[in-house]
DNA sequence: TTGAAAGCGCTAACAT
DNA sequence: ATGTTAGCGCTTTCAA
């Protein structure tokens, strides 16, 4: 009789996994006695399988505790059921909301967040692409522009959708979810000019080499637009500190700012975390917010709804914008999106008016 | 002559990577004229290289973009450069800070980090471990207790180091590094026991279902042992609210405290961010802090640093311990950790002592 | 210093 | 409903 060939259907004297080795298909196969592919079903799309079969299969798994290997099974599909997001830090309440947003959204497809954050740093971000790509994510999700050329070059040539967040720049990459920090900043000079007052400054952050918040810089850009557009000095609109922009960001800039202009009426901070931290400041100098000066912040963090007086702010709703972009991440991979155009969305924002600003007297 | 097999060294009539695909280390290997070999040493250690062959490499990989799919080096190598870390929640600065730090120390040996959170559920706590595992990483970074048995057993059966951090276990599953919540509570009660107060509180979450704050519940024992061994009443202490814990869980909790005992002294709150909350709401209520109650909190957040009164908190170096957790990583995965014996580092904390708490009268 | 063979653990595509 | 074949894109190991 023809010597036939070793079936797949793997026999108990094929190689067995031996020692502390962590257990493979090939091992359950053998013990519930179907081939790799039945096992391999069961995991993915139990209805194809019969459920005595399955059954079988089942607990098989359990008792060797076998726990599939994503790596070869990416290798095998093509779907590494990665997503990726770059963030400029982390250590921002707005910015974690965001990720725990998209989080939410793709937990249920099983996609898993591959989160980089670049400190602000250009080098640094290009250096976290590459690592990122090496992943290859089946799509990326990033904060406002990707600066260098390589970078740029890398992404497009990644051949994956792109998700830009947290900003609506002019030309997008491909498809967008955010809000306009330009906007933002206008926004805010036409609301603190409409309380009618004319002495207005803001308080920034400077760029420091490769360190820069290039969407805060947007919001400052606005906000100058905007008083120019209304006839106003910009002479109080004061850059300082590097990213990130904290609450000490705002205690020291502002005591730059008194020091310079001490006439100065009202205030936008381009973050919350430096709008507190001015509101402090005052409380400490003994200026009363609102009556002797007015303070706006943007980002509408948790922290401004709780001090004294509560914070008047540009509201962008973070985790939403986190969850509308796994929202599209999930359309766009699962084909989902009918139109082959670029998806666009604007989160919006608005004022959410509290006590820290009056109107002029 | 005998036809000979086709050599590994690629030709350029073996298949061609066509239209839009990723180049592969094949493409690469054809176009500089060596094998794939050769390329992969280039990648992973150029010294083995002769400068030439190198320069050759290095400008076909430039000239088609290629980066390298980590999934396959993973399957081929057996290793992932994965680094897992789970954590209740990313929505709070302390343990943003943790993977922070731990980014920081892996980045150097190019690990990345794979961030899971639990929303301090433990069912998805297990759902989550199963998804980390399978992506196989080489150590496994997580907070405190593993609560579910299954969890437990996949943890040990993935048979890789384990780094419990932010909490001292009496149990450790392997390695710690943190520091003890159980202590940070009674820490904070003899604090307060010292300033002379008798009538002592404390501000807590309660345990909702499958949602725990195993380590803010390890605070509130201790603050309460350390009572009762003063020989004090634990009347005070107040479990309200449910994790995760912020800034309005202070102002609630105080509210609800005052409503049942408007006698109490001095308060700790299990957070900052609540006794942040805590110390506004004095601020609205007309109660001054110090003078009328005293008010502590846990994790010295910056925030704390910026209220008036600035707060009093119990320190404790969270970056610092991420990165501390990232050096146990790297000297566990290096083979560097000459003892086979488990790590153990205690961080330690510290009081800072601020304007939130004076002595009793 | 470089190359060839073998295979990591899975799944797509095609049988049966 | 289940099995077989043939890789996915790399690296290990050994040979030259």
């Amino acid at each position: 009789m023809a010597r036939t060939v070793q079936p797949d259907m793997e026999k108990a004297e094929n190689r067995t996994s031996q020692g502390k080795q962590r257990p493979t298909i090939r091992d359950v196969s053998r013990l519930a006695g179907v081939s790799r592919m039945t096992v391999s079903r069961v995991l993915s799309d139990p209805d194809l399988v019969l459920p005595a079969t399955r059954e079988r299969v089942s607990k098989a798994i359990a008792d060797l505790g076998y726990v599939p290997d994503r790596a070869a099974g990416s290798l095998a599909s093509r779907r590494t059921g990665f997503v990726a997001l770059m963030l400029p830090t982390l250590t921002n309440a707005n910015f974690a909301a965001v990720a725990h947003g998209l989080t939410e959204a793709l937990r249920e497809d099983d996609y898993h967040l591959l989160i980089a954050y670049t400190d602000y740093d250009l080098v640094e971000e290009e250096r976290q692409l590459r690592n990122l790509l090496a992943r290859r994510p089946e799509a990326i999700v990033l904060t406002g522009t990707i600066h260098r050329r390589t970078a740029s070059r890398m992404l497009l040539a990644a051949d994956i959708p792109i998700i830009e967040i947290a900003d609506l720049p002019s030309r997008p990459i491909e498809h967008v979810v955010g809000f306009s920090n330009y906007n933002v900043g206008r926004t805010a000079a036409r609301y603190l000019i409409n309380r009618g007052f004319s002495r207005i400054g803001a308080l920034g952050g400077a760029t420091d080499g490769d360190v820069i918040d290039h969407r805060g810089e947007e919001r400052m850009r606005g906000f100058e637009d905007e008083l120019r557009i209304a006839g106003l000095s910009t002479h109080h609109v004061l850059r300082h500190g590097k990213p990130p922009i904290s609450y000490d960001h705002g205690a020291q800039s502002l005591a730059v700012l008194l020091d310079r202009d001490p006439d100065v009426e009202a205030i936008f901070a381009v973050s919350d975390l430096s709008a507190v931290g001015a509101v402090m400041e005052c409380q400490r100098r003994g200026i009363a917010v609102p009556d002797d000066l007015s303070i706006m912040g943007f980002g509408d963090f948790e922290i401004g709804r709780e001090i004294n007086p509560p914070l008047t702010s540009i509201h962008v709703d973070f985790r939403a914008l986190g969850q509308r972009a796994g929202q599209a991440v999930r359309d766009l991979l699962s084909g989902k999106e009918t139109a082959r155009r670029p998806i666009a969305v604007d989160v919006g924002l608005s004022v959410t008016e509290r006590a820290s600003v009056k109107a002029a007297p």
